[in-house]
DNA sequence: TATTAATTACTAGCAAGCTAATTATGTTCA
DNA sequence: TGAACATAATTAGCTTGCTAGTAATTAATA
């Protein structure tokens, strides 16, 4: 029947399934000033403490500016303080203050319960094509545009 | 060897690349002031004419304060029109102008070459895969969202 | 050592996305 | 008809994300 390619709407699929899941973790985490963002960076400082931006920025495969105004709101709610770093007085380390520990500590289920929700029904066969694709996509638009430079 | 499940960190390679994809096509057609989503848009008018924006919003599947702002950018740059609906004076019809016409004309190759550069190497099956996958996680955000309702 | 390079965080400015609330207009129905 | 409800676009306010450019500091090198 007149559907078009697979090829064709995998790209529309992917921003439309990234907005959706984004939307459904704020929603359910807003009350708390969370974010998927600062989820994100709540788990990776829970894991890997004493981090400077620029690391924890590579961590999360986001540019610093995008870094510093995320730590900005999650300075203003508590989660994280930046400290200095001795040796360097250009960087900061980000550290967990201790409301953002215990809150790093409820993510971890809440991030469970997202991926029960979106993925029940997913076959892990599919799950592991998703993955090499999305992984392809994100390598490729990085040498794409590292050849227009 | 030690990596995590597909299951763990699908949804976050999902929104990197989401994000990739954008960065790189806007940075190919910034100059045009064109965007990813200006360029989504374009495309969705040239193919169904006259829609008011309630119905290219829902085309588009984003809210209608987004596509408010997303046409105030293409009105400015010369992309679109806002028209009147005769017998309902509350809704705006989008029409493409001459030149917005032309630059759709233009879209058309410039996603085809997207879709070539970030989906070679990727199997039809994979595809498919990650088509099924990113369709569930999308209707099951849609589902979790309105049972927290 | 002094100058040049590189690096760190930051600001500014833009666009996209969301929700909540508002205004104007249409529709329904008592 | 009038009152209540529904709908279309908007504004306001927030977060995320990007690039480009800046100030301060550090590293490298002539």
């Amino acid at each position: 029947m007149s559907e078009a390619s697979f090829r064709d709407v995998i790209l529309d699929e992917l921003s439309r399934a990234s907005r959706k899941m984004r939307a459904l973790f704020d929603a359910r985490v807003k009350e708390r000033g969370l974010t998927l963002s600062r989820a994100r960076t709540l788990l990776v400082l829970s894991k890997i403490p004493d981090l400077t931006q620029r690391e924890l920025a590579e961590e999360l495969d986001i540019e610093t500016p995008t870094l510093v105004r995320l730590l900005d709101g999650m300075e203003k709610h508590g989660f994280i303080e930046r400290l200095s770093v001795e040796g360097d007085r250009r960087a900061k380390r980000i550290a967990l203050t201790p409301y953002g520990e215990q809150v790093a500590g409820e993510i971890a289920s809440l991030a469970k319960e997202l991926r029960r929700d979106l993925l029940t029904g997913v076959s892990e066969k599919d799950m592991a094509a998703a993955v090499r694709v999305l992984r392809t996509i994100t390598a490729s638009a990085l040498t794409s545009c590292r050849e227009s430079v």
